[in-house]
DNA sequence: GAGCTTGTTCGACAATTGTCGAACAAGGGT
DNA sequence: ACCCTTGTTCGACAATTGTCGAACAAGCTC
């Protein structure tokens, strides 16, 4: 199957924010942005298999996120200078648990 | 009633990126970054007033204006200087329609 | 090939959300 | 006092969304 993964200026900005505005994903979101590419199955938040891969899909097709097939696995990784050049500060705003008082 | 607006660190970062991910609420969000303190009324796009009014107050609840009564009209404003403050760039990011190539 | 691991897809379901019209509340003007 | 303007609140309804288990697909290993 396509991945479908979108030219980033070709989405909707309220699809990012979106994509971002959930507990799961944002959690996904940042285990990426501090380690680097990792596997669907790391992402381990609570949820099934199936929700994890639901919310990949959302990630993926916000244009925040890549992805390559690795054996049977998936690698998933941020498209953090994409982000940045489009939205300079937004992942900065999000990535940080608890925001500078 | 009660306004209803909380302080800003007590709002998840969730919340305050949903509220933004909404065509309505992004275009009231801008007209506000734009022209200042405006009336609730002066938000017509294209929907009733009483889903503006409603926007009006996941906007509110989510930390993101302030409003108090003039009269019979209530005027909105954003709070930006907080929102600068807690979320670095979240505004510049989500404010220009279509970002910088 | 058999079996295991890793993900995806497919209903299904509950909860949330955006929307509306109608009713209500509060102020201002005449 | 009456009416008009401005908003809010109250159901109601449709659409979307998060969640799950089960079924499926693809790849690796033995």
């Amino acid at each position: 199957m396509e991945p479908h993964e979108p030219d980033l200026t070709a989405v909707p900005v309220t699809s990012v924010l979106a994509a971002l505005a959930d507990d799961v994903r944002l959690q996904i979101v940042r285990a990426l942005a501090e380690g680097g590419e990792a596997a669907c199955g790391s992402f381990d938040f609570g949820v099934s298999k199936a929700t994890r891969s639901h919310h990949l899909r959302v990630l993926r097709e916000a244009g925040l996120t890549r992805t390559r097939a690795a054996g049977t696995s998936r690698l998933v990784r941020l498209r953090r200078d994409e982000l940045n050049k489009l939205y300079p500060g937004l992942l900065d705003a999000v990535l940080t648990p608890r925001p500078p008082a």
